[in-house]
DNA sequence: CTTGACACTTACATTTATGTACGTACTTAC
DNA sequence: GTAAGTACGTACATAAATGTAAGTGTCAAG
């Protein structure tokens, strides 16, 4: 009779771990939503889909960012391995920032759920409305 | 012959809305936004998704959310017509929270983003621990 | 008769996110 | 020669999110 541990391979502790679980208070998963879902964090994703950028041309696409949130966001981002960030050795400084195949994954996600938005607004807000004629009356 | 402005019912504002862009820095979308991608904004979506729940319930269902911090997100999201509060008047007090139509779309996109992170931490994860080997090299 | 559950609310403290302003080192445009 | 663009880092300040602790009123369980 086969013994289930003879398959058994030990892998590094990285590709053992399993799946996240965000309902888990202590689970590192929280941290990546912290990060994907960050007010600037969303609208980095979905900007980079659509091709790489400079850091000057991330901050003229979305609007109200700050230099230090962006370049904070872009680190986060970065250390998730979701961007990718290319330096140009010129001066004056030339810097790409790109997604990765894991970013991009994310980003489709991400721009899902920002596209449900921006298309829905007009019920959300028709809420916002009503509620407000409710207490008039 | 018809005329085709005979059709015309005037709108009001909310219903000539039209579609929110986050990019802009002062849509409301952004609102939105903030609320549904809140810490627990999320993971309120997300376990409702699964049915009604009472306050105490999705507090044992989230790890690590204070009761303050559940109420609020509540009502964010109730402002959103995103959840329903239903409060029957018995004591002691049973309220129940379950996601409205519009609720249920938006936890969709939110829980495939969600299980997207749950599923792909381990990737991600990887390169937070390879960073550190080659941090220490 | 003390305790806990329920669904919050409020006051207060703290942590985190975000903003503002300035500096950098060099280049091109005016 | 003066200003602006480039991609940030850093110090400081503020705003916002979040946490903690306590209180509410009633009931049921111990």
């Amino acid at each position: 009779m086969p013994e289930p541990d003879d398959d058994y391979t030990p892998l590094p502790l990285s590709e053992r771990m399993q799946r996240g679980d965000l309902m888990a208070a202590a689970c590192p998963s929280r941290e990546v939503l912290k990060h994907v879902t960050s007010r600037w964090g969303v609208l980095v994703l979905i900007a980079l889909e659509s091709g790489t950028l400079r850091f000057s041309e991330l901050r003229r696409t979305i609007g109200g960012v700050s230099e230090r949130m962006l370049a904070q966001t872009l680190q986060w981002l970065e250390g998730d391995g979701l961007v990718k960030r290319t330096a140009h050795d010129v001066v004056p400084p030339h810097v790409d920032y790109s997604l990765t195949p894991l970013g991009r994954e994310a980003a489709e996600k991400v721009r899902l759920l920002a596209d449900w938005i921006e298309f829905n607004l007009p019920r959300i807000a028709e809420g916002w409305t009503n509620r407000q004629n409710a207490a008039v009356d």
